[in-house]
DNA sequence: GAGCGTCGTAAATCATAGTT
DNA sequence: TAACTATGATTTACGACGCT
């Protein structure tokens, strides 16, 4: 028996939508821990300051970079709220 | 105890399904810009608008239709057909 | 010019509506 | 009505690009 999957090629449209990279990390749901605590940590300020991004990623076992992101990640998603908010009111 | 309250506030997720003509209309522009399945801001809120849904629904159908459909051509194969049929007769009048 | 910002997205996962 | 599946929404993780 020989391949069966690929299917690709001529007339695979999937083919032309690029994006996908291979060196990306698989996504790894937080702890209710790790969630609680960075949502107090939001409800102090949106934004980090180094020091305090040092401090939470070592205290919640995650990297700088994903509290980072997890920060960029949680104000996109309080601008959508607010958003859906204000929609809402007018109509 | 704070395990159980924060899921009891996850009460926000109350899903409805789409209803038959927004799944349609969403599936006609998909399968009709299938090389390249990715609707403008102006495009999405004009089947937001169609569907009587928000854009970010629209997102969401569009984000889920892509990978699900990418996931398994051959299950939608079918519904691929259909839709391209109905492009085509619909471009004859 | 390293570094953090937003924006749009992929992919996995979640929660539940709908079906068998 | 208890599984099981389909589907809409949310959660991680980036790439692209902006600003300073």
């Amino acid at each position: 028996h020989k391949e069966e999957k690929p299917e690709l090629d001529p007339n695979n449209p999937v083919a032309n939508w690029i994006h996908a990279r291979s060196t990306r990390k698989k996504r790894c749901p937080y702890t209710k821990y790790q969630t609680l605590e960075l949502e107090k940590e939001f409800l102090f300020n949106m934004y980090l300051t180094r020091d305090r991004r040092y401090e939470v990623a070592r205290v919640l076992n995650l990297t700088e970079r994903q509290v980072k992101i997890w920060f960029q990640n949680r104000r996109m998603k309080m601008k959508k709220m607010n958003k859906e908010k204000s929609d809402s009111k007018e109509q | 105890v704070m395990i159980l309250r924060s899921r009891f506030l996850d009460a926000r997720r109350k899903r409805r399904n789409f209803s038959k003509q927004a799944t349609e209309v969403l599936n006609e522009y998909f399968y009709s810009h299938l090389s390249n399945p990715y609707p403008s801001e102006e495009a999405k809120e004009e089947l937001a608008k169609q569907c009587g849904i928000t854009v970010s629904q629209v997102s969401n159908w569009f984000g889920n239709k892509r990978i699900r459909y990418k996931k398994n051509i051959g299950k939608f194969q079918e519904e691929a057909n259909l839709y391209a049929m109905k492009t085509a007769l619909g471009a004859r009048q």
